[in-house]
DNA sequence: ACAATTCTTGCGCGTTGTGCAAGTTTGCGC
DNA sequence: GCGCAAACTTGCACAACGCGCAAGAATTGT
């Protein structure tokens, strides 16, 4: 009775997990800058070239679960009801994504801020959505059939919600993230074709 | 008869654009990865430790420019007519900052192919636009007062600049870069108060 | 059970970023 | 012009990184 898939994606999958989990706690522990590609491997019980076969940085792999959960987002925006806008798609499958998913709090939290501070983290981070726009530009493009309108649309939604976050951190945090995101989002037009 | 300024500042700023243009110069020349920081170091003929006094790597020396470039149209929307409004001042200074310092067309060409190219770059310069945006908001605040409106849309604007880009890029380059970022920008539209 | 594929690991090497301390240049008041 | 202080450059050393390579271990399919 293994798991439902083979047993080496299995193992993949788990060690993957360790990883990025290692690296996300060490990371908030000491800062980023005080773990060691090494140390990170340690904790996860593998070597320091096996942490390098899945994640080329630190950085990379402390913003795993960041980029799992934008692939979540891609996958329910494609799976919205076909006759739903582009935009509307984006907005409502943002919703969905805090309903679904919603943050731990507390780790979360922690987290954000420590990404907020170091600007390799930030770097890394927008790199990686510049990477996503692609991806999420093609599954609009069957809701917004004009490309170079679908690709601004990723663009922009991609950033709105980058920006919501980064306000969301910097105030007070009086109001709710997915409330803020949501009015921001609102606050934006693309025109489509 | 010295120049305007002290001797010092003078001499650093030599050195400093001596070094952007030999990293530029160079990564064009052998592709990023074909360069290490003493290559750049020795074309400037300064030694690999002082390149580190002005850059932290050479992602940073090569979109020196290009920073500089962001820096100047942060100047430029500052500079607008006071009337004008917030979306409509970074419009009108994206179109002269075509005007006033047009992109020496195959130099650019072939430095922006390479950005495209490379992701390391490609991180490094979303992570500049992000420490941008707030310089850029701070400007805008004058002109839109809702502090989040005017985040929101210096992220979306230089999202969509670095989105016309990209799609110019990608294009066969048949159309020319500023008319398609102008016609980009005029798609979006960020609700002010 | 055996061979092929895939993954892990240790080793080595070139590169990077940075603190430190000595040397050199520039600025400025006398 | 003189000399001192501040600023800048340089070489050195070191920990860390990313990656190619090849040998060994685990997993797979037959």
């Amino acid at each position: 009775m293994e798991t439902l898939t083979t047993r080496r994606e299995h193992n993949k999958a788990v060690t993957r997990r360790s990883l990025a989990a290692a690296a996300l706690r060490l990371a908030m522990e000491h800062g980023l800058d005080g773990v060691t590609v090494e140390d990170i491997a340690d904790a996860a019980g593998v070597s320091r070239r096996t942490f390098s076969n899945y994640f080329t940085s630190k950085e990379d792999a402390v913003l795993d679960a960041d980029r799992e959960r934008l692939r979540a987002l891609v996958a329910m925006v494609e799976a919205r009801p076909a006759g739903e806008g582009a935009w509307q798609a984006l907005r409502a499958s943002t919703a969905e994504l805090y309903r679904v998913r919603p943050l731990p709090d507390v780790e979360w939290m922690a987290q954000l801020r420590l990404l907020r501070r170091h600007p390799s983290l930030l770097a890394r981070q927008a790199g990686d959505q510049v990477a996503l726009e692609r991806d999420l530009a093609a599954v609009l493009v069957r809701r917004e059939p004009d490309e170079e309108a679908a690709r601004l649309m990723a663009a922009t939604f991609l950033t709105t919600i980058r920006t919501g976050i980064a306000l969301w951190l910097e105030g007070a945090g009086a109001q709710e993230l997915p409330d803020l995101v949501d009015r921001l989002l609102g606050r934006v037009q693309v025109q489509g074709t």
